[in-house]
DNA sequence: CTAAATAACGAAAACGGTTTCGTCAAATGT
DNA sequence: ACATTTGACGAAACCGTTTTCGTTATTTAG
């Protein structure tokens, strides 16, 4: 039965063949070099081969190799993203929808998405240079901006193609004018803007607010969007009613408690984060108070494990996977220098209902009777432990 | 004062000086081929020109080119990783370390993590294909092991070395003899046996079981620890105290009120994951139940937001950092060729301490009874959404 | 002491592309 | 009609490696 005596049996080997840019050429009776001359789209081959050369490439499948493009062009048609293990992401809310859109998207353009990890921004620099060095990547893309990123200005003094997730953001109150940056961000700012104007309307007047780390530059967008929404809505904008530079749940519930704290407390705060609004959940319950009536709050994020808290954390939610679609599309086109018309790409939240926010239940005045007097009645551990503010 | 007309300002070029191979030749006046034998560890060069090509190498500090040797050699010293999109996985517990450890093994052995992503296991397939034709990885480090693992077949037959993160599993009750397959494990079984066994100190005799979904070859790993744990402990194994194929929160819940509306429901229920034992949180607040007292629970892989649930969630810990570098080292070692001593490699939970366990405050009729009269005094849309049993 | 084997290296051919030239016909300018 | 430009292509160099195949000295065997 079986007369072939080569091996016909055994493991299928589908890495068999490829097909290569002198097969395709003979099979066109051309030469290589025109052959790739017509696929990159050079001026000197005529518009009939161009359409000849392109026809027949799809019918065999040819794809040119990116090592050997690679080894003469400089460019391996691959991004980076460096993955800041030092940096603090308690809940990982973060990176898997992030990297599917990335590597989806990348992945359609024929290019390939590489990832490696880095312990410092000094360690970054290295993981960088020998990525570029090795010519593994052309370019990045640089989530969690910071004020000053050094991430940044490494690359764009080495010339490396970068896009941003997020924006830059010079000092206290300055969008940095660096026309050169590509950026995708969510507009955190009228987010902001709108979970005040949404505590206005069910009837808060007395709104606060806890702000995340003033390292990243959506730290000041978001507390902008809360002073803009305030101002728009009329309210009086009293600094200690802000808090700010808070990262973790446990120091979520400190602000939370030292905003209770104050002589007229906010009935309505507004968290910059999912992880730090969980500080409420904790205080809520140590201190008796109802979220949703005796106190309401508002975050951003839209982790999936806000909607598991109960109730459910009202969020704003920033959909990860088009931001990894659009930045690796963006960068990708950057890198094969595309003219953008717009170097600043901005997309909205997505608001999610919750339970956490609702008409105030009790006046500014009430709900400070009650939160003290709860402290009062607690054997209140957590009030000793978290000692004076600043 | 500056002389040097060569541009001396603008944009630090780093990537300017790649050595290669033929500096580093010439600097020895040899030949390249000399140079690549040397380095390579061929036996037609003397081990005084190793040793000088490999301390003038070091000096220079030349790095092979990757996408040169690839080109020849078919070898690109990168590895992949594909995430599978469509799979559920609800809370992100699992990228970010994960990651952040296979990153950081494969580029201290010199060599790079490429990932993509797939949207189902056909598309699995093209993604793979795709890769290995283009010579873009070596292997692949397969999570989330199957009981049928289409990935795993697929690879196999095609020849592509993997590693597997969690083992094979063939019937209901049989590992897979497939000597060739590397795995790396975390002892599920141990983790869940001591969990029983912990429980059985409490003092507790009814102890039931919430399984993960079946097509996962962990769930019937984690199942059997449960099972052998109740042997070792000396108590009953009743089917009625078990469930599973339970994925979210919600079908976790479901499961929970199942097991307490049982004639002798247990007083500790044991969870084949954090995001499932959430479900039991929903039914405790619901039926008014305290966790840890009422109810004990314990639950595995260790996710940080179990940490901030209240009580916080007694647990097993996975080292996903871990997980990741000896996966992608074992990983690199077989491509390289390496012959390992073990095939297998399995590491322990870590036991993490919540508040979710401990004696039982009423015994399993007390607790029945309990369950029973909140159900009634209850509004109770939650029995009438769940409905019935199977 | 000569013939054969071996050790250690260099030259050059791959690998799969891109890019620089040179060439030759056709089109254009005068 | 002739000189010149242009258009379209092939030949060959090149990118940085690996790998094959000679080619020499130097050993070893007979």
């Amino acid at each position: 039965m079986e007369e072939n005596q080569v091996r016909s049996d055994g493991p299928i080997r589908l890495l068999s063949r490829r097909v290569t840019i002198s097969q395709l050429a003979d099979s066109l009776s051309v030469s290589k070099g025109t052959v790739s001359k017509a696929l990159n789209g050079y001026s000197d081959v005529s518009g009939r081969t161009k359409a000849r050369v392109a026809e027949a490439a799809r019918k065999m499948g040819y794809r040119p190799l990116s090592h050997a493009q690679a080894i003469r062009t400089g460019r391996s048609r691959s991004i980076g993203l460096v993955i800041q293990a030092d940096e603090y992401d308690g809940y990982n809310l973060f990176l898997r929808d992030f990297l599917a859109g990335i590597s989806q998207s990348t992945s359609e353009m024929g290019w390939t998405l590489t990832v490696a990890s880095s312990n410092s921004y000094q360690d970054f620099q290295q993981v960088v240079c020998r990525m570029v060095e090795q010519r593994k990547v052309d370019g990045f893309i640089l989530p969690r901006i910071l004020v000053h990123d050094p991430r940044y200005a490494l690359l764009k003094r080495m010339e490396i193609p970068s896009v941003l997730f997020g924006r830059l953001w010079e000092s206290e109150d300055d969008l940095i004018a660096d026309s050169e940056a590509i950026c995708y961000d969510i507009d955190g700012e009228l987010a902001f803007a709108e979970a005040v104007l949404r505590m206005q309307k069910h009837g808060h007047t007395r709104i606060g607010f806890v702000g995340a780390p003033s390292e990243y530059t959506y730290a000041h967008i978001r507390r902008n969007g809360y002073i803009f929404g305030m101002e728009k809505a009329g309210l009086e904008i009293d600094d200690k009613l802000i808090v700010s530079d808070i990262r973790t749940r446990k120091n979520g519930a400190q602000a939370t408690q030292w905003l209770l704290e104050t002589e007229e407390p906010p009935t309505a705060i507004i968290f910059a984060t999912d992880e730090i609004a969980m500080g409420a959940y904790t205080v809520a319950s140590q201190f008796n108070l109802s979220l949703g009536h005796d106190l309401s709050i508002s975050a951003y994020d839209g982790a999936a494990w806000g909607r598991i808290m109960s109730p459910a954390l009202t969020s704003y939610q920033v959909d990860m996977g088009k931001a990894g679609r659009r930045l690796s599309s963006l960068l990708i086109g950057h890198i094969e220098g595309k003219k953008l018309d717009d170097q600043e790409e901005i997309a909205p939240a997505k608001f999610i209902r919750g339970g956490t926010d609702g008409p105030p239940a009790l006046s500014s005045y009430e709900l400070g009777r009650k939160f003290r007097r709860s402290v009062n009645g607690n054997g209140s551990q957590l009030v000793r432990q978290i000692g004076e503010r600043q």
